[in-house]
DNA sequence: TAACTAAGATACGGGTCTGTATCTATCTGT
DNA sequence: ACAGATAGATACAGACCCGTATCTTAGTTA
Protein backbone atom coordinates (compact mmCIF):
# COMPACT_ATOMS: atom_id res chain seq x y z
CA UNK A 1 0.00 0.00 0.00
CA UNK A 2 2.93 2.09 -0.69
CA UNK A 3 2.81 4.32 -4.31
CA UNK A 4 -0.70 3.66 -5.82
CA UNK A 5 -0.84 5.66 -9.11
CA UNK A 6 -3.02 4.90 -12.10
CA UNK A 7 -0.16 1.87 -13.88
CA UNK A 8 -2.44 -0.34 -10.27
CA UNK A 9 -5.32 -0.40 -12.70
CA UNK A 10 -4.13 -3.22 -14.41
CA UNK A 11 -2.67 -5.30 -11.93
CA UNK A 12 -2.85 -8.91 -12.10
CA UNK A 13 -5.38 -8.70 -8.93
CA UNK A 14 -7.15 -5.97 -11.17
CA UNK A 15 -7.50 -7.65 -14.82
CA UNK A 16 -8.22 -10.99 -12.87
CA UNK A 17 -11.78 -8.77 -11.48
CA UNK A 18 -11.72 -7.71 -14.65
CA UNK A 19 -12.17 -11.33 -16.33
CA UNK A 20 -14.48 -12.13 -13.88
CA UNK A 21 -16.81 -9.67 -14.38
CA UNK A 22 -17.13 -10.64 -18.23
CA UNK A 23 -17.60 -14.01 -17.08
CA UNK A 24 -19.94 -13.29 -15.00
CA UNK A 25 -21.79 -10.92 -17.51
CA UNK A 26 -22.00 -13.30 -19.98
CA UNK A 27 -22.95 -16.18 -17.57
CA UNK A 28 -25.98 -14.02 -16.75
CA UNK A 29 -27.08 -13.28 -20.24
CA UNK A 30 -26.47 -17.63 -21.43
CA UNK A 31 -28.39 -18.69 -17.81
CA UNK A 32 -31.01 -16.24 -18.56
CA UNK A 33 -31.32 -17.46 -22.04
CA UNK A 34 -30.99 -21.00 -21.28
CA UNK A 35 -31.81 -21.85 -18.27
CA UNK A 36 -29.68 -23.20 -15.48
CA UNK A 37 -29.38 -26.62 -16.98
CA UNK A 38 -30.25 -25.70 -20.47
CA UNK A 39 -27.08 -23.25 -20.22
CA UNK A 40 -23.48 -24.97 -21.07
CA UNK A 41 -20.33 -23.74 -19.75
CA UNK A 42 -18.91 -23.51 -23.14
CA UNK A 43 -21.63 -21.48 -24.35
CA UNK A 44 -20.80 -18.88 -21.36
CA UNK A 45 -17.07 -19.08 -22.13
CA UNK A 46 -17.39 -18.11 -25.67
CA UNK A 47 -19.75 -15.22 -24.68
CA UNK A 48 -17.23 -13.90 -22.79
CA UNK A 49 -14.29 -14.24 -25.03
CA UNK A 50 -12.74 -16.93 -23.01
CA UNK A 51 -13.02 -21.04 -22.73
CA UNK A 52 -14.61 -23.39 -20.20
CA UNK A 53 -10.76 -23.03 -18.27
CA UNK A 54 -11.33 -19.78 -17.45
CA UNK A 55 -14.50 -20.19 -15.78
CA UNK A 56 -12.75 -23.28 -13.73
CA UNK A 57 -10.41 -20.72 -12.36
CA UNK A 58 -12.52 -18.71 -10.85
CA UNK A 59 -15.75 -20.45 -9.28
CA UNK A 60 -15.74 -24.06 -8.48
CA UNK A 61 -18.68 -25.15 -11.07
CA UNK A 62 -21.48 -24.72 -12.48
CA UNK A 63 -23.52 -24.21 -9.20
CA UNK A 64 -21.35 -21.99 -8.01
CA UNK A 65 -21.13 -19.54 -10.84
CA UNK A 66 -24.55 -19.70 -10.85
CA UNK A 67 -25.08 -18.75 -7.27
CA UNK A 68 -22.16 -15.48 -7.89
CA UNK A 69 -24.57 -14.33 -10.97
CA UNK A 70 -27.87 -14.50 -8.69
CA UNK A 71 -25.45 -12.58 -6.04
CA UNK A 72 -24.80 -10.19 -8.46
CA UNK A 73 -28.01 -10.34 -9.65
CA UNK A 74 -29.97 -9.19 -6.78
CA UNK A 75 -27.32 -6.34 -5.27
CA UNK A 76 -27.78 -4.84 -8.70
CA UNK A 77 -31.35 -5.30 -7.80
CA UNK A 78 -31.02 -3.98 -4.66
CA UNK A 79 -28.79 -0.86 -6.37
CA UNK A 80 -31.89 0.00 -8.94
CA UNK A 81 -34.20 0.17 -6.27
CA UNK A 82 -32.18 2.69 -4.38
CA UNK A 83 -31.27 4.19 -7.46
CA UNK A 84 -34.96 5.12 -8.32
CA UNK A 85 -36.28 6.36 -5.09
CA UNK A 86 -34.09 8.76 -4.60
CA UNK A 87 -34.23 11.40 -7.70
CA UNK A 88 -37.80 10.71 -8.72
CA UNK A 89 -40.73 13.06 -7.95
CA UNK A 90 -41.98 12.55 -3.96
CA UNK A 91 -44.28 9.91 -3.59
CA UNK A 92 -46.56 11.80 -2.27
CA UNK A 93 -46.84 13.56 -5.61
CA UNK A 94 -47.91 10.60 -7.57
CA UNK A 95 -51.62 9.40 -8.15
CA UNK A 96 -52.25 5.77 -8.49
CA UNK A 97 -51.43 5.86 -12.07
CA UNK A 98 -48.16 6.71 -12.24
CA UNK A 99 -47.02 4.80 -9.08
CA UNK A 100 -48.39 1.54 -10.55
CA UNK A 101 -46.69 2.44 -14.30
CA UNK A 102 -43.24 2.89 -11.91
CA UNK A 103 -43.07 0.12 -10.29
CA UNK A 104 -44.31 -2.00 -13.28
CA UNK A 105 -41.32 0.37 -14.90
CA UNK A 106 -38.68 -0.81 -12.25
CA UNK A 107 -39.09 -4.47 -13.35
CA UNK A 108 -37.20 -5.92 -15.88
CA UNK A 109 -38.54 -5.64 -19.13
CA UNK A 110 -36.93 -7.98 -20.99
CA UNK A 111 -38.63 -11.46 -20.58
CA UNK A 112 -35.26 -13.66 -20.08
CA UNK A 113 -34.02 -11.25 -17.15
CA UNK A 114 -37.24 -12.05 -15.54
CA UNK A 115 -36.83 -15.81 -16.16
CA UNK A 116 -33.49 -15.57 -14.48
CA UNK A 117 -35.29 -14.23 -11.05
CA UNK A 118 -37.38 -17.17 -11.50
CA UNK A 119 -34.77 -19.89 -12.50
CA UNK A 120 -33.00 -18.16 -8.81
CA UNK A 121 -36.09 -19.31 -6.98
CA UNK A 122 -36.31 -22.80 -9.09
CA UNK A 123 -32.67 -23.60 -8.50
CA UNK A 124 -33.63 -22.72 -4.43
CA UNK A 125 -36.29 -25.29 -4.56
CA UNK A 126 -34.25 -28.13 -5.68
CA UNK A 127 -30.97 -27.24 -3.78
CA UNK A 128 -32.27 -26.59 -0.27
CA UNK A 129 -28.76 -26.25 0.95
CA UNK A 130 -28.02 -23.02 -0.90
CA UNK A 131 -31.94 -22.09 0.90
CA UNK A 132 -29.83 -20.32 3.58
CA UNK A 133 -27.26 -18.03 1.61
CA UNK A 134 -30.66 -16.96 -0.20
CA UNK A 135 -32.76 -16.11 1.93
CA UNK A 136 -30.15 -13.92 3.49
CA UNK A 137 -30.61 -11.79 0.47
CA UNK A 138 -34.31 -12.10 0.04
CA UNK A 139 -34.53 -10.70 3.68
CA UNK A 140 -31.79 -8.61 2.90
CA UNK A 141 -33.60 -7.00 -0.05
CA UNK A 142 -37.24 -6.86 1.91
CA UNK A 143 -35.56 -4.79 4.63
CA UNK A 144 -34.60 -2.15 2.37
CA UNK A 145 -37.58 -1.78 1.10
CA UNK A 146 -39.17 -1.96 4.93
CA UNK A 147 -36.87 0.86 5.87
CA UNK A 148 -38.32 2.66 2.61
CA UNK A 149 -41.61 2.07 4.19
CA UNK A 150 -41.06 3.27 7.51
CA UNK A 151 -39.30 6.44 5.90
CA UNK A 152 -42.53 7.53 3.98
CA UNK A 153 -44.89 6.47 6.52
CA UNK A 154 -43.32 9.23 8.80
CA UNK A 155 -43.00 12.13 6.21
CA UNK A 156 -46.96 11.32 5.38
CA UNK A 157 -48.40 9.94 8.34
CA UNK A 158 -50.30 7.36 7.25
CA UNK A 159 -49.39 3.83 7.20
CA UNK A 160 -50.74 0.21 6.17
CA UNK A 161 -52.20 -1.45 9.76
CA UNK A 162 -49.72 -4.10 8.90
CA UNK A 163 -45.93 -4.22 10.12
CA UNK A 164 -43.54 -2.62 7.17
CA UNK A 165 -41.61 -5.82 6.92
CA UNK A 166 -44.03 -7.56 6.33
CA UNK A 167 -45.44 -5.09 3.68
CA UNK A 168 -42.28 -5.29 2.32
CA UNK A 169 -42.19 -8.91 1.81
CA UNK A 170 -45.37 -9.07 0.85
CA UNK A 171 -45.05 -6.16 -2.36
CA UNK A 172 -41.77 -8.42 -3.19
CA UNK A 173 -43.84 -11.72 -2.96
CA UNK A 174 -46.24 -10.54 -5.01
CA UNK A 175 -44.31 -8.35 -7.58
CA UNK A 176 -43.19 -11.76 -9.52
CA UNK A 177 -46.94 -12.90 -9.95
CA UNK A 178 -47.09 -9.51 -10.83
CA UNK A 179 -44.64 -9.21 -13.64
CA UNK A 180 -45.36 -12.61 -15.19
CA UNK A 181 -48.79 -11.89 -15.41
CA UNK A 182 -48.04 -9.12 -17.68
CA UNK A 183 -45.31 -11.06 -19.42
CA UNK A 184 -48.01 -14.39 -19.88
CA UNK A 185 -51.39 -12.36 -19.78
CA UNK A 186 -50.74 -10.04 -22.66
CA UNK A 187 -53.64 -7.96 -23.91
CA UNK A 188 -55.56 -8.42 -20.68
CA UNK A 189 -55.85 -5.89 -17.62
CA UNK A 190 -52.83 -4.22 -16.31
CA UNK A 191 -52.74 -5.92 -12.43
CA UNK A 192 -50.31 -3.55 -11.00
CA UNK A 193 -52.89 -0.70 -10.47
CA UNK A 194 -55.47 -2.68 -8.76
CA UNK A 195 -53.16 -4.40 -6.59
CA UNK A 196 -51.90 -0.30 -5.63
CA UNK A 197 -55.42 0.36 -5.17
CA UNK A 198 -55.88 -2.70 -2.77
CA UNK A 199 -52.97 -1.40 -0.79
CA UNK A 200 -54.04 2.34 -0.86
CA UNK A 201 -58.00 1.62 0.10
CA UNK A 202 -56.54 -0.21 3.13
CA UNK A 203 -55.02 3.50 4.07
CA UNK A 204 -56.38 5.92 6.50
CA UNK A 205 -59.97 4.34 6.25
CA UNK A 206 -60.06 4.37 9.91
CA UNK A 207 -58.71 6.79 12.43
CA UNK A 208 -58.24 4.26 15.31
CA UNK A 209 -56.43 1.74 13.32
CA UNK A 210 -54.11 4.69 12.13
CA UNK A 211 -52.63 5.18 15.70
CA UNK A 212 -52.20 1.49 16.26
CA UNK A 213 -50.42 1.37 12.55
CA UNK A 214 -48.15 4.15 13.96
CA UNK A 215 -47.47 2.21 16.64
CA UNK A 216 -46.67 -0.94 14.90
CA UNK A 217 -44.72 0.65 12.85
CA UNK A 218 -42.25 2.54 15.38
CA UNK A 219 -42.01 -0.94 17.15
CA UNK A 220 -40.78 -2.46 14.03
CA UNK A 221 -38.28 -0.16 12.95
CA UNK A 222 -36.77 0.17 16.24
CA UNK A 223 -36.40 -4.06 16.08
CA UNK A 224 -34.60 -3.86 13.04
CA UNK A 225 -31.25 -4.33 14.69
CA UNK B 1 -70.47 -50.31 -30.00
CA UNK B 2 -72.41 -53.68 -29.38
CA UNK B 3 -71.59 -55.47 -26.70
CA UNK B 4 -70.35 -53.76 -23.76
CA UNK B 5 -68.83 -55.81 -21.58
CA UNK B 6 -66.07 -55.72 -18.31
CA UNK B 7 -63.84 -57.24 -20.88
CA UNK B 8 -64.30 -54.09 -22.53
CA UNK B 9 -61.81 -52.32 -19.91
CA UNK B 10 -59.23 -53.95 -21.57
CA UNK B 11 -59.93 -53.43 -24.97
CA UNK B 12 -56.52 -51.23 -26.37
CA UNK B 13 -57.87 -48.28 -26.71
CA UNK B 14 -58.23 -48.31 -22.53
CA UNK B 15 -54.82 -50.28 -22.13
CA UNK B 16 -52.97 -47.29 -24.38
CA UNK B 17 -54.79 -44.68 -22.14
CA UNK B 18 -53.56 -46.53 -19.26
CA UNK B 19 -50.08 -46.62 -20.11
CA UNK B 20 -50.59 -42.84 -21.36
CA UNK B 21 -51.62 -42.03 -17.64
CA UNK B 22 -48.76 -43.84 -16.27
CA UNK B 23 -46.07 -42.36 -18.16
CA UNK B 24 -47.92 -38.82 -17.61
CA UNK B 25 -47.57 -39.59 -13.90
CA UNK B 26 -43.72 -40.53 -14.13
CA UNK B 27 -43.01 -37.63 -16.09
CA UNK B 28 -45.05 -35.24 -13.50
CA UNK B 29 -42.54 -36.76 -10.89
CA UNK B 30 -39.81 -36.55 -13.01
CA UNK B 31 -40.29 -32.91 -14.55
CA UNK B 32 -40.75 -31.53 -10.81
CA UNK B 33 -37.60 -33.13 -9.58
CA UNK B 34 -34.94 -32.43 -12.47
CA UNK B 35 -36.72 -29.72 -14.26
CA UNK B 36 -37.16 -29.16 -18.22
CA UNK B 37 -33.86 -29.71 -18.74
CA UNK B 38 -32.71 -31.45 -16.20
CA UNK B 39 -35.15 -34.38 -16.34
CA UNK B 40 -34.06 -37.24 -19.52
CA UNK B 41 -36.81 -39.21 -20.73
CA UNK B 42 -34.90 -42.22 -19.61
CA UNK B 43 -35.73 -41.95 -16.37
CA UNK B 44 -39.26 -40.34 -16.69
CA UNK B 45 -39.66 -44.26 -18.99
CA UNK B 46 -37.98 -46.33 -16.43
CA UNK B 47 -39.90 -44.98 -13.57
CA UNK B 48 -42.76 -45.78 -15.55
CA UNK B 49 -42.14 -49.16 -15.86
CA UNK B 50 -41.27 -48.73 -19.57
CA UNK B 51 -38.83 -47.43 -22.26
CA UNK B 52 -37.92 -44.46 -24.03
CA UNK B 53 -39.89 -45.92 -26.97
CA UNK B 54 -43.14 -45.80 -25.26
CA UNK B 55 -42.66 -42.35 -24.56
CA UNK B 56 -42.13 -41.57 -28.46
CA UNK B 57 -45.10 -43.69 -29.07
CA UNK B 58 -47.87 -41.36 -27.55
CA UNK B 59 -45.63 -38.10 -27.10
CA UNK B 60 -43.92 -36.09 -30.54
CA UNK B 61 -41.10 -34.80 -28.26
CA UNK B 62 -39.73 -34.00 -24.90
CA UNK B 63 -41.68 -30.58 -25.63
CA UNK B 64 -45.07 -32.33 -26.22
CA UNK B 65 -45.19 -34.60 -23.05
CA UNK B 66 -43.88 -32.13 -21.05
CA UNK B 67 -47.00 -29.95 -22.44
CA UNK B 68 -49.14 -33.09 -21.38
CA UNK B 69 -48.04 -32.99 -18.16
CA UNK B 70 -48.81 -28.86 -17.96
CA UNK B 71 -52.11 -29.37 -19.58
CA UNK B 72 -52.90 -32.08 -16.65
CA UNK B 73 -51.28 -30.14 -14.03
CA UNK B 74 -53.73 -27.01 -14.90
CA UNK B 75 -57.04 -29.37 -14.83
CA UNK B 76 -56.15 -31.10 -11.54
CA UNK B 77 -55.45 -27.69 -9.84
CA UNK B 78 -58.92 -27.13 -11.16
CA UNK B 79 -60.42 -29.77 -10.22
CA UNK B 80 -58.98 -29.59 -6.31
CA UNK B 81 -60.58 -25.80 -6.56
CA UNK B 82 -63.56 -27.00 -7.09
CA UNK B 83 -63.91 -29.78 -5.18
CA UNK B 84 -62.52 -27.87 -1.90
CA UNK B 85 -65.07 -25.21 -2.24
CA UNK B 86 -68.20 -27.51 -2.66
CA UNK B 87 -68.42 -29.22 0.83
CA UNK B 88 -66.71 -26.87 3.16
CA UNK B 89 -67.59 -24.60 5.24
CA UNK B 90 -69.44 -21.38 3.52
CA UNK B 91 -67.34 -18.68 3.31
CA UNK B 92 -69.06 -16.39 5.43
CA UNK B 93 -68.44 -18.81 8.32
CA UNK B 94 -64.83 -18.30 8.43
CA UNK B 95 -62.71 -15.58 9.75
CA UNK B 96 -59.64 -14.92 7.91
CA UNK B 97 -57.33 -16.76 10.05
CA UNK B 98 -58.92 -19.94 8.85
CA UNK B 99 -59.73 -18.31 5.30
CA UNK B 100 -55.62 -17.83 5.07
CA UNK B 101 -55.24 -21.26 6.26
CA UNK B 102 -57.67 -22.81 3.76
CA UNK B 103 -55.76 -21.48 1.16
CA UNK B 104 -52.50 -21.97 1.70
CA UNK B 105 -53.26 -26.06 2.59
CA UNK B 106 -54.85 -25.70 -0.83
CA UNK B 107 -51.58 -25.20 -2.55
CA UNK B 108 -49.30 -27.90 -2.95
CA UNK B 109 -47.68 -28.96 -0.34
CA UNK B 110 -44.57 -30.63 -1.82
CA UNK B 111 -41.86 -28.26 -3.05
CA UNK B 112 -41.08 -30.04 -6.28
CA UNK B 113 -45.06 -30.05 -7.35
CA UNK B 114 -44.89 -26.62 -6.60
CA UNK B 115 -41.72 -25.94 -8.88
CA UNK B 116 -42.85 -27.75 -11.42
CA UNK B 117 -45.84 -25.57 -11.48
CA UNK B 118 -43.00 -22.44 -12.14
CA UNK B 119 -41.47 -24.04 -14.01
CA UNK B 120 -44.18 -24.12 -16.59
CA UNK B 121 -44.17 -20.39 -16.33
CA UNK B 122 -40.63 -20.47 -17.35
CA UNK B 123 -41.22 -23.03 -20.48
CA UNK B 124 -43.90 -20.67 -21.62
CA UNK B 125 -41.35 -17.61 -21.39
CA UNK B 126 -38.76 -19.63 -23.04
CA UNK B 127 -40.86 -20.78 -26.06
CA UNK B 128 -43.09 -18.24 -27.22
CA UNK B 129 -45.02 -19.78 -29.58
CA UNK B 130 -46.81 -22.29 -26.87
CA UNK B 131 -47.48 -18.82 -25.08
CA UNK B 132 -51.40 -19.04 -26.44
CA UNK B 133 -52.27 -22.37 -25.43
CA UNK B 134 -51.26 -21.63 -22.06
CA UNK B 135 -52.49 -18.01 -21.95
CA UNK B 136 -56.03 -20.15 -22.52
CA UNK B 137 -55.66 -22.27 -19.42
CA UNK B 138 -54.47 -19.39 -17.43
CA UNK B 139 -57.62 -17.60 -18.31
CA UNK B 140 -60.11 -20.54 -18.12
CA UNK B 141 -58.61 -20.98 -14.71
CA UNK B 142 -58.84 -17.39 -13.23
CA UNK B 143 -62.51 -17.36 -15.18
CA UNK B 144 -63.55 -20.14 -12.55
CA UNK B 145 -62.68 -18.28 -9.62
CA UNK B 146 -63.75 -15.18 -10.59
CA UNK B 147 -67.41 -16.82 -10.92
CA UNK B 148 -66.74 -18.16 -7.94
CA UNK B 149 -66.38 -14.37 -6.21
CA UNK B 150 -69.10 -13.36 -8.36
CA UNK B 151 -71.37 -16.26 -6.54
CA UNK B 152 -70.40 -14.94 -3.14
CA UNK B 153 -70.60 -11.35 -3.69
CA UNK B 154 -74.03 -11.99 -4.36
CA UNK B 155 -74.63 -14.06 -1.00
CA UNK B 156 -72.81 -11.79 0.79
CA UNK B 157 -73.99 -8.50 -1.11
CA UNK B 158 -70.19 -7.08 -0.48
CA UNK B 159 -67.77 -7.24 -2.67
CA UNK B 160 -64.23 -5.11 -3.54
CA UNK B 161 -64.21 -2.42 -5.80
CA UNK B 162 -62.94 -4.23 -8.79
CA UNK B 163 -63.60 -6.25 -11.34
CA UNK B 164 -64.43 -10.04 -10.74
CA UNK B 165 -62.06 -11.22 -13.22
CA UNK B 166 -59.23 -9.12 -12.41
CA UNK B 167 -59.56 -9.83 -8.33
CA UNK B 168 -59.06 -13.40 -9.70
CA UNK B 169 -55.95 -13.27 -11.54
CA UNK B 170 -55.04 -11.03 -8.85
CA UNK B 171 -54.89 -13.58 -6.51
CA UNK B 172 -53.52 -16.11 -8.46
CA UNK B 173 -50.85 -14.19 -9.38
CA UNK B 174 -50.13 -13.43 -6.33
CA UNK B 175 -50.52 -16.70 -5.16
CA UNK B 176 -47.27 -17.96 -6.55
CA UNK B 177 -45.53 -15.26 -4.71
CA UNK B 178 -46.90 -16.02 -1.20
CA UNK B 179 -46.14 -19.57 -1.34
CA UNK B 180 -42.79 -19.03 -2.55
CA UNK B 181 -42.23 -16.80 0.53
CA UNK B 182 -43.56 -19.48 2.26
CA UNK B 183 -40.82 -21.90 0.99
CA UNK B 184 -37.86 -19.61 1.09
CA UNK B 185 -38.79 -17.35 3.89
CA UNK B 186 -38.94 -20.38 6.85
CA UNK B 187 -39.30 -18.96 9.96
CA UNK B 188 -40.86 -15.70 9.11
CA UNK B 189 -44.51 -14.51 9.29
CA UNK B 190 -46.81 -15.63 6.92
CA UNK B 191 -48.05 -13.48 4.46
CA UNK B 192 -51.41 -15.23 3.57
CA UNK B 193 -53.31 -13.82 6.33
CA UNK B 194 -51.78 -10.07 5.70
CA UNK B 195 -53.02 -10.43 2.38
CA UNK B 196 -56.32 -11.70 2.55
CA UNK B 197 -56.46 -8.62 5.36
CA UNK B 198 -55.61 -6.27 2.80
CA UNK B 199 -58.18 -7.82 0.79
CA UNK B 200 -60.61 -7.43 3.29
CA UNK B 201 -59.92 -4.00 4.44
CA UNK B 202 -61.13 -2.81 0.92
CA UNK B 203 -64.41 -4.42 1.37
CA UNK B 204 -67.21 -2.75 2.76
CA UNK B 205 -65.46 0.12 3.67
CA UNK B 206 -67.51 3.00 1.82
CA UNK B 207 -71.54 2.10 1.61
CA UNK B 208 -71.70 4.47 -1.65
CA UNK B 209 -68.35 2.03 -3.47
CA UNK B 210 -70.54 -0.51 -2.70
CA UNK B 211 -73.23 0.12 -4.51
CA UNK B 212 -70.38 0.71 -7.64
CA UNK B 213 -69.35 -2.53 -7.21
CA UNK B 214 -72.04 -4.39 -7.17
CA UNK B 215 -72.64 -2.92 -10.39
CA UNK B 216 -69.74 -3.59 -11.90
CA UNK B 217 -69.71 -7.53 -10.65
CA UNK B 218 -72.25 -8.06 -12.17
CA UNK B 219 -71.74 -6.44 -15.23
CA UNK B 220 -68.92 -8.36 -15.60
CA UNK B 221 -70.33 -11.42 -15.07
CA UNK B 222 -72.78 -11.01 -17.86
CA UNK B 223 -70.00 -10.17 -19.97
CA UNK B 224 -68.29 -13.41 -19.26
CA UNK B 225 -69.38 -15.38 -22.86
C1' DT C 1 -55.96 -69.69 -38.01
C1' DA C 2 -53.53 -66.53 -40.81
C1' DA C 3 -52.57 -61.79 -42.17
C1' DC C 4 -52.39 -57.33 -40.35
C1' DT C 5 -51.57 -53.72 -37.09
C1' DA C 6 -49.78 -51.29 -33.50
C1' DA C 7 -47.48 -50.95 -28.66
C1' DG C 8 -43.48 -51.06 -26.89
C1' DA C 9 -38.36 -52.79 -26.66
C1' DT C 10 -33.87 -52.67 -28.50
C1' DA C 11 -30.14 -50.75 -31.08
C1' DC C 12 -27.75 -47.00 -33.13
C1' DG C 13 -25.89 -42.55 -34.46
C1' DG C 14 -24.47 -38.14 -33.63
C1' DG C 15 -23.85 -34.91 -30.52
C1' DT C 16 -23.07 -32.42 -26.13
C1' DC C 17 -21.77 -31.66 -21.48
C1' DT C 18 -19.09 -31.35 -17.06
C1' DG C 19 -14.98 -31.74 -14.69
C1' DT C 20 -9.98 -32.60 -14.51
C1' DA C 21 -5.38 -32.76 -15.97
C1' DT C 22 -1.80 -30.85 -18.51
C1' DC C 23 0.38 -27.22 -21.00
C1' DT C 24 1.85 -22.31 -22.13
C1' DA C 25 2.85 -17.74 -21.53
C1' DT C 26 2.53 -13.69 -18.95
C1' DC C 27 3.24 -11.42 -14.72
C1' DT C 28 5.36 -11.04 -9.95
C1' DG C 29 8.88 -10.81 -6.55
C1' DT C 30 13.59 -10.83 -5.61
C1' DA D 1 17.13 -11.17 -14.99
C1' DC D 2 15.55 -15.41 -13.22
C1' DA D 3 12.53 -18.61 -10.63
C1' DG D 4 8.03 -19.24 -9.21
C1' DA D 5 3.19 -18.54 -9.49
C1' DT D 6 -0.92 -18.18 -11.88
C1' DA D 7 -4.51 -17.00 -15.62
C1' DG D 8 -6.19 -19.13 -19.10
C1' DA D 9 -6.00 -22.55 -23.27
C1' DT D 10 -5.98 -27.13 -24.78
C1' DA D 11 -6.68 -31.99 -24.43
C1' DC D 12 -8.93 -35.83 -22.45
C1' DA D 13 -12.15 -38.98 -20.10
C1' DG D 14 -16.45 -40.59 -19.00
C1' DA D 15 -20.96 -40.13 -19.15
C1' DC D 16 -25.44 -38.85 -20.81
C1' DC D 17 -29.16 -37.65 -23.85
C1' DC D 18 -32.42 -37.09 -27.79
C1' DG D 19 -34.48 -38.81 -31.71
C1' DT D 20 -35.03 -42.41 -35.19
C1' DA D 21 -34.99 -46.81 -37.20
C1' DT D 22 -35.69 -51.49 -36.69
C1' DC D 23 -37.38 -55.49 -34.38
C1' DT D 24 -40.54 -58.31 -31.44
C1' DT D 25 -44.63 -59.62 -29.58
C1' DA D 26 -49.31 -59.37 -28.64
C1' DG D 27 -53.99 -58.18 -29.99
C1' DT D 28 -57.38 -57.48 -33.81
C1' DT D 29 -59.99 -58.86 -37.79
C1' DA D 30 -61.61 -61.83 -41.17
Amino acid sequence: MQDVTVAERWTQERRREHTRNLLLDAAKDVFARRGFEGASLEEIAEAAGYTRGAIYKHFGSKEELFLAVNKRYNESFLKSFVDSIDPATPVEELDLASLAKRWHEMQYSDPHDFALGIEFNLFVLRHPETMERVAKQRLELAQMIADFIDEQSERLGEIIHMKSLTLARLSLACSDGLQLAAFLDRGQDDLYEPFLALLVSAIEDDPTKKQKAKKTAKSAKSAKK
